[in-house]
RNA sequence: GCGCCAGUAGCUCAGCUGGAUAGAGCGUUCGGCUACGAACCGAAAGGUCAGGGGUUCAAAUCCCUUCUGGCGUACCA
C-alpha cells in the first residue's frame, strides 16, 4: 500500500468511527476523500458532514463539529483537523508523511506508481487495425498513440495486457484492392484495362504493381482475371502489412499479435458465430436474410447478419472476432480503440456480445474523435479519393514520435482536436513535450554536478520545509492515483497532464530553492527530492513511450 | 426525423462519479540571469462555463429544452 493510500485509509477509518459516534451509519468505504488542489485546505478533505446533513436533519457545520470532536488521530499521519467552508473537514498531515513519500519513491524507483487494482485480469486491447490495402494514415495515428499508452497504463495498474492488431484481409475492400492493382499492372504492360469505379487511387498502388512486376515479371498477363487479382492482392497485402509494422514500430508500437480476419473464414468461425447467436434465440429470418434482434437489447433497430444471398454483412466477422477474443481465448476484458465514425456501431456490437452471453463490463470501446492537422494556421486538407493522404510515417518524420505520442494523448480521446504540426516541432515553452523533457534533463544536469561535490550525508527529508518543496512532494504522492484513474476511465490524457504539472512545479522549485548549497545536509535532502522527481518523470514518460533525455 | 459526441478566457484545451475564489499553456502587458540549464520563473489583464428552465444545503458538472458544429442512422465497410 502506498503512503498516500495509507494516509487515506487512516482518514476513512477515523471519520467512519467518529460518524458512528454521532449517530450516523457510515462505512469506511463510503467516506469520500478528496484531495483539494488548494494547499491551504490541507492534504485531504472530506464532505461527510454535508452528506449526512439530510439524514441527521442538522446543519452540516454542526455535524462537522461533532465529528471532529470524536476524532482520534493517535498513530496516524494526521496532524490537524479543521472545519471550513460549508462543512468540509480538512486534514493537515504531519511532515513525516512527506518524508515517507520521498523515501517510498527512492525505494521503489521504476516500480513507483504501479498498483494491482487490475488483479492480473487478462486484457486484450485492439487498436489502429488500419485497412491493410494502404499505408497507416494520420487518422490512425491518434488511435495508435492512445491505444498503446492505454495498454501501458493498464499494465501499470496491474492488468495482464495483450496488444493486438486486427488485419482486415478479407472481404470487399481486399477485392477492390486486387482489382485496382490489376488495372495498374495491366497498364504497366500496355494492356487494355479498366480502372475500377471506386478503386484505390494512391501512388502506392502503382508502386506495388511495379514491385510485383520486378519480382515476377509478366507472369500474370495470361492468367484469368480472377486469379490475377487474388495473387496481386495477396502480394500487396504482404507488402503493406510489413510496411505498417515498420511504420508502427517507428512510432513506438509493437504488437503481441497480428490477427488475420481471413483466419476466421478459414476456420469457419464466421458461420459458427452466427450459429451461436442463433442458438441464443436472438435471430429471425425476413426477406431471405438472417436478422439480429437488436431492439430486444436496447438498439433502435434490428440489423442483418447474413444477406439473402448467403454472404455475411460487415459486422458478422467482427462478431466472430469478438467471440474469439472473449469466449474462445477467454480474455477477461476486451478494449477496442475505434474512430468516432464508428460510434453508431458500438451499441450494435455490444448487443451481439450480450446476446452471446458475454457480460456487459467485459467489452469496452474507446472512441477517438477526428484530428484536424494544422500547418501555418491552416487546416491541412486531405483527400482519400484523390490519394492525397498524410501517412503515419510522414508524421513521425516531420514531428518525431515523442511529440506525436505526447500531443495525441494530451487531450481526452473523446474531444475533437487540432494537431499543430508547427507547434509539435517547436523547441520552446509553447511545446509541452519539450517542457517536460527539459525538466528531466535539467534535473539530470544538477545531479551530475552535485555528484562531483561528493556529498557524504545521508539525506534527512525533515529538512524539506519550503512551500515549493512540499508542493512538489504533494504532486509526487499522487502519481499512482493518476494511473489508476486513467485506467478506470480509459483516459490516457491524465498522464501527460500530470507530467506537465510535475514539470512546472519542478521549475518553480528550481527558481526558488537552490540544490547546490553550502549546507551539505540540506543539499543531500534536496538531491533526494529532485531524484524522486526524476524517477517519477521518467516513469510517466515511459508510460507514454517517450524518451526521457538526460541532456538536450 | 431519430441517435451519439462536442460547445468553458482572443487561441488550444483542463475541470464534468455535484463541493470551497472556474484553471493551465499560448498570445498581450510588466518584471527576473556575475548563482545548480532563461528550452526557465514571477506578476497583471482577460469569463453571461452556448441560451433558457429545473433538481438541492451546493450546478460548468445531474435532468428537460432551444441553438450551433462534427458524426452516425444500408442486405456499404
Amino acid at each position: 500500500m502506498s503512503i498516500l493510500d495509507q494516509a487515506r485509509a487512516q482518514i476513512a477509518a477515523i471519520v467512519a468511527r467518529a460518524a458512528g459516534a454521532v449517530g450516523a451509519e457510515l462505512a469506511a468505504a463510503e467516506v469520500k476523500i478528496e484531495m483539494p488542489k488548494e494547499q491551504s485546505f490541507g492534504e485531504f478533505s472530506v464532505n461527510t458532514a454535508m452528506q449526512l446533513a439530510r439524514q441527521l436533519k442538522q446543519n452540516p457545520r454542526a455535524i462537522a463539529e461533532d465529528i471532529v470532536k470524536g476524532i482520534d488521530t493517535q498513530g496516524t499521519y494526521i496532524q490537524a483537523v479543521e472545519i471550513a467552508g460549508a462543512g468540509f473537514i480538512n486534514f493537515r498531515l504531519s511532515h513525516r508523511y512527506y518524508e515517507d513519500v520521498v523515501k517510498e519513491i527512492l525505494a521503489r524507483r521504476s516500480e513507483y506508481g504501479k498498483s494491482n487494482i487490475g488483479m492480473s485480469k487478462r486484457v486484450i486491447i485492439e487498436f489502429v487495425s488500419a485497412n491493410p490495402t494502404g499505408p497507416v494514415h494520420i487518422g490512425n495515428a491518434r488511435g495508435g498513440a492512445v491505444g498503446d499508452v492505454l495498454a501501458e497504463v493498464m499494465a501499470w495498474a496491474g492488468y495482464d495486457v495483450y496488444r493486438e492488431f486486427y488485419v482486415n484481409d478479407a472481404g470487399n475492400q481486399v477485392a477492390k484492392f486486387g482489382a485496382s492493382l490489376e488495372a495498374r499492372y495491366l497498364e504497366m504492360f500496355g494492356r487494355d484495362f479498366t480502372f475500377p469505379e471506386d478503386g484505390y487511387v494512391g501512388d502506392y498502388i502503382k508502386d506495388i504493381a511495379l514491385e510485383y512486376a520486378k519480382e515476377h515479371s509478366g507472369d500474370l498477363l495470361e492468367v484469368a482475371s480472377d486469379e490475377r487479382q487474388r495473387t496481386l492482392a495477396q502480394f500487396g497485402l504482404a507488402l503493406n502489412i510489413a510496411d505498417m509494422e515498420q511504420a508502427l514500430e517507428r512510432y513506438g508500437i509493437t504488437y503481441d499479435n497480428w490477427f488475420r480476419e481471413s483466419s476466421l473464414y478459414e476456420n469457419d468461425k464466421v458461420p459458427q458465430a452466427v450459429e451461436l447467436i442463433r442458438q441464443k434465440g436472438y435471430t429471425y429470418e425476413k426477406d431471405g436474410a438472417l436478422w439480429f434482434e437488436a431492439t430486444r437489447l436496447g438498439c433502435d433497430k434490428d440489423f442483418v447478419l447474413v444477406r439473402s444471398n448467403g454472404t455475411p454483412t460487415y459486422i458478422t466477422p467482427d462478431i466472430a472476432y469478438h467471440v474469439n477474443k472473449l469466449i474462445e481465448r477467454n480474455f477477461d476484458i476486451a478494449i477496442d480503440i475505434l474512430g468516432a465514425d464508428h460510434h453508431g456501431y458500438v451499441p450494435r456490437l455490444s448487443a451481439t456480445m450480450e446476446a452471446a452471453g458475454v457480460g456487459k463490463d467485459r467489452l469496452h470501446i474507446v472512441l477517438t474523435q477526428f484530428v484536424r492537422l494544422v500547418r501555418r494556421k491552416e487546416v491541412v486538407k486531405m483527400s482519400k479519393r484523390k490519394g492525397e493522404i498524410i501517412t503515419l510515417s510522414d508524421l513521425v518524420s516531420e514531428v518525431g514520435k515523442d511529440a506525436a505520442r505526447f500531443l495525441f494523448n494530451l487531450y481526452n480521446p473523446n474531444t475533437h482536436m487540432d494537431f499543430d504540426l508547427d507547434l509539435a516541432v517547436e523547441k520552446s515553452n509553447d511545446n509541452p513535450v519539450f517542457y517536460v523533457q527539459y525538466a528531466h534533463a535539467r534535473i539530470c544536469s544538477i545531479i551530475r554536478q552535485c555528484e562531483e561535490e561528493r556529498v557524504r550525508s545521508e539525506p534527512d527529508m525533515s529538512l524539506l520545509q519550503e512551500d515549493a518543496e512540499i508542493a512538489l512532494i504533494r504532486i509526487l504522492a499522487r502519481f499512482g492515483e493518476e494511473i489508476i484513474l486513467a485506467a478506470q476511465h480509459f483516459d490516457t490524457s491524465r498522464i501527460p497532464k500530470y507530467a506537465v504539472e510535475l514539470a512546472a512545479q519542478l521549475h518553480t522549485f528550481y527558481n526558488s530553492c537552490r540544490v547546490r548549497v553550502e549546507d551539505e545536509a540540506l543539499m543531500a535532502a534536496r538531491i533526494a527530492l529532485i531524484t524522486a522527481v526524476e524517477i517519477v518523470l521518467k516513469n510517466a514518460l515511459d508510460i507514454l513511450g517517450i524518451d526521457a533525455p538526460e541532456q538536450m
